[in-house]
DNA sequence: AGCACGCCGACT
DNA sequence: GTCGGCGTGCTC
């Protein structure tokens, strides 16, 4: 009886494909292995399924190879993929590719050789192929990309096969191992320590060789105490031994050197800390958030700003490894700083593994098989890491942090799977029967809601930790500052004053400039008045080139008014500055003061963020300006002020959680104010400053503002009343995406009624010479979503049958954000 | 995603 | 005529 077993395959393709198992091949689900796929490609694939029923409709291939001794990927966490295939309605193999670490993910290469015994008479060759040739004469093998570039052409198949038809080259595949472990060559003793005749031929070997017998008791109290051996840098710098005197005595026999395999990982540092006890306020939330432990209840913690909410962590990390569990803290990638990764790591040493999308994918398939390890030696059995840390392999996992859960940054945007990490975090540990802790100065609506209605537990934290106080908020009123015509205010006469004060008084400066700041608004120069859209409570957008104002959510749009619709003034105009203005009005401000910034820009190379951040920590900076990178995890004594310059832009954004972020944003960069001691201040110029979003933000009033914004949300059928799914239609044609747009959102429309908006145009129509068009569907609590999916499904393959709209791409976007 | 196949406009 | 660009369909 023939054995079959349904393969995934790391490529965007809707279903598994069915090999045979060979005889000798000892296979199980979750197994890694080779498989070919197409004419001559090879991938790695996972083992889904096997079973005895041949496919009837063609012959199936024959699995290549098994490429483990043990099956790589746990049963739980091909449930996890499936799930996430399912909900964000993505192929199993987007998931794959995701959730595998491309280190073990072979994948063959095509390549082209000379095969041609004798000399080929230049004259029979054509200049495509001479060129091809020639290059062949210097490098033994070509990728096709190479010949691609050799030639500088992208159709090169004809001209390889016309070459393989006369027996001049041929084409293999080969599959690199990519993962490939660190080496180093290490010098030690050839022999054995306790060979004492040996040891004794040795002394007498270098006895006119005084470095050399330096060398020597080196070797013999290294190889005494199982040193593995040290590189010649070592040597010559810690000893002075040079690679002279290393060879001379391996010439004699006495040491060799050999290859080392290293773990880029280090496995050397030891706890250094035992968790710090807490307060009372820290104990009764520690105690709270137990429960848990058998309800299995998602938890909530509410815990502002300086609470001392990673000191309860480490409690109930240490609590979960008392329990031989594992854990996975996540945090957004931009919160994950030296900072916070040396703080655990003195609590917790080598146990905690640190994972990134900086790292190489080298260092992740390292960390990768250290929480596969797990329980053994050398293994994580914590994981601080962003994102695409649900994907690791574990298999006991007790305890899961989403820390910073507000922020939106944990949605993955492109490519698919589009998925939130708090929401997967969410479900991976429900799929582990673990504990989930989700923690924030500022929920996000969405959690608190949950909270509200006992779908999760609330906890709160209020009490700053060891008398620290809530910063001192103070407004500048834009409206009353005088302006030179025609140019936004940047910094106020107040602002300006107030830095200087906190210069003089040797404290630090944090100015604070939401980026988003670039979206053109119109706004009345008078009265500040910005035209909002009807029917979705949020600022229009202008548009330069048809000189009208859009809704970015509905699609709504209207003429440009003509004057002021709140005091009749006619000076209306669109106002943005961003944090390099700044910056340079600074300097002009302040020019003896040290001014940093820290935005997009700054911070692209490798290190650049951690130098800025580290030059501000040791006071070699007395501004810094920046975007909301700057409130994540970094805590600074010196600080003494804080300044939010554009308070207004942020709330006018048109997106209907602008409220919700422009709350989140300002406190939690008023939280970076006097972390110690001294009572933080903070400085807000805006040209309403009795709004009541600001005056939330100067009581810190979370509740008071989240119940507001639930109301707005319900009213207006936003989440987590309804859920959300965008459709991303693109296409080269412009038309033509309209056209199925539209197309796409009659059925739509027919089916849910009142809840399809647009199709509209994004901000930025084209991209890469692709149109886009979005239609979001709100869908309420009567709605199921698993039968919206699978309409839209369908609407979407009818779209693709249609002559007009082909090649015309649909994206699915679960929960935007 | 690759890759082959086939259609069609541009140049030796 | 053939070369090469590009759209379309298939991969166990």
């Amino acid at each position: 009886m023939s054995v079959y077993a349904d393969i995934l395959v790391p490529i965007p393709l809707p279903r598994l494909f069915t090999y045979s198992i060979a005889k000798d091949q000892d296979i199980r689900i979750g197994h890694r292995v080779l498989v070919p796929l197409g004419r001559r490609k090879i991938y790695t694939g996972i083992v889904r399924r096997i079973h005895e029923e041949p496919p009837s409709m063609y012959k199936p291939k024959e699995i290549i190879e098994v490429l483990d001794p043990a099956p790589l990927i746990g049963e739980t966490q091909l449930k996890f993929w499936d799930w996430m295939a399912r909900y964000y309605v993505c192929s199993p193999g987007e998931v794959m590719t995701a959730a595998l670490p491309a280190g073990l993910k072979l994948e063959s290469e095509t390549r082209v050789r000379w095969i041609a015994q004798e000399e080929i008479d230049p004259e029979e060759l054509n200049d495509n192929q001479f060129l091809i040739a020639q290059a062949l004469e210097q490098q033994n093998e070509l990728k096709l990309s190479e010949i691609s570039e050799i030639i500088g052409k992208t159709t090169i198949h004809p001209i390889i096969q016309s070459m393989i038809k006369k027996e001049w080259v041929e084409v293999v595949e080969r599959v690199e191992e990519k993962y490939k472990p660190k080496t180093e060559i290490l010098w030690r003793l050839a022999f054995l320590a306790e060979n004492e005749d040996l040891l004794e031929l040795s002394f007498q070997n270098v006895a006119n060789a005084p470095k050399q017998r330096t060398a020597l008791f080196q070797f013999i109290d290294d190889a005494r105490l199982n040193h593995p051996g040290r590189s010649a840098s070592e040597w010559h710098k810690k000893f002075g031994i040079g690679r002279a005197a290393l060879t001379a005595m391996r010439d004699k026999g006495i040491v060799e050197s050999y290859s080392f395999e290293h773990s880029r990982l280090s496995f050397n540092s030891d706890p250094e800390e035992k968790a710090k006890p807490l307060s009372p306020a820290q104990q009764s939330a520690l105690d709270e958030l137990k429960t848990a432990v058998n309800t299995r209840k998602v938890q909530l913690l509410h815990g502002v700003t300086g609470s001392g909410k990673t000191e309860i962590y480490i409690h109930l990390i240490e609590e979960a490894l008392a329990r031989g569990e594992q854990v996975l803290y996540l945090l957004p990638e931009i919160a994950l700083t030296t900072q916070i990764i040396q703080r655990l790591k003195k609590y917790f040493g080598d146990a905690i593994g640190v994972f990134h999308s900086h790292y190489s994918q080298n260092e992740r398939a390292e960390v990768w098989q250290a929480v596969a390890r797990f329980p053994e030696e050398n293994s994580y059995s914590i994981v601080l890491g962003a994102r695409s840390a649900v994907f690791l392999p574990f298999e006991n996992l007790g305890l899961v942090i989403v820390d910073e859960e507000h922020e939106s940054s944990f949605k993955q945007f492109d490519p698919a799977p589009r998925y939130h990490g708090r929401d997967a975090a969410i479900v991976l540990a429900r799929l582990h029967g673990a504990m989930c802790i989700l923690g924030s100065a500022t929920p996000s609506l969405e959690s608190y809601y949950n909270a509200k209605i006992g779908k999760y537990d609330y906890v709160s934290l209020t009490d700053r930790f060891g008398e620290l106080l809530l910063p001192e908020v103070h407004f500048v009123d834009l409206s009353k500052e005088e302006k030179t015509p025609g140019q936004p205010v940047i910094l106020s006469k107040e602002m300006r004053n107030r830095i200087q004060n906190t210069l003089d008084d040797k404290g630090q400066v944090i100015l604070f400039q939401n980026r988003r700041g670039f979206a053109p608004i119109l706004e009345c120069q008078r009265c500040s008045w910005t035209p909002e859209c009807q029917n979705c409570d949020v600022s229009l957008t202008y548009h330069k080139q048809i000189h009208t104002l859009k809704c970015h959510y509905c699609g709504f749009s209207r003429q440009f008014p003509t004057k002021c619709e709140s005091c009749g003034h006619d000076d209306l105009r669109t106002k943005s500055f961003g944090t390099e203005r700044i910056e340079e009005e600074l300097k002009i401000r302040f020019p003896s003061a040290r001014i940093g910034r820290m935005d997009w820009d700054t911070t692209r190379r490798k290190h650049a963020y951690q130098e800025i951040i580290d030059q501000f920590a040791r006071g070699e900076m007395d501004i810094l300006v920046g975007t909301q990178m700057l409130t994540k995890g970094l805590d600074f004594d010196g600080v003494r002020m804080v300044g939010i310059l554009a308070a207004d832009t942020m709330m006018q954004y048109p997106d209907f959680r602008a409220f919700e972020r422009a709350f989140q944003l300002m406190v939690q960069v008023s939280g970076r104010a006097g972390r110690k001691e001294q009572r933080g201040k903070v400085y807000i110029q805006s040209y309403k400053p009795d709004h009541p979003l600001l005056l939330d933000v100067q009581k810190s009033d979370y509740e008071r503002r989240a119940d507001l914004e639930i109301k707005k949300r319900k009213e207006f059928h936003y989440p987590p009343f309804y859920r959300l799914i965008r459709l991303n239609i693109r296409h080269r044609d412009r038309d033509r995406v309209s056209r199925a747009a539209e197309a796409l959102a009659r059925p739509l429309r027919k089916q849910f009624p009142q809840e399809v908006l647009g199709p509209e145009f994004p901000a930025i129509p084209r991209v890469r010479n692709q149109y886009h068009k979005n239609i979001m569907l709100k869908l309420g609590a009567a709605d199921s979503l698993n039968r919206a999916k699978e309409m839209i499904r369908q609407y979407i393959e009818q779209l693709k049958d249609h002559n007009d709209f082909k090649g015309v791409r649909v994206v699915i976007d679960i929960d935007p954000q």
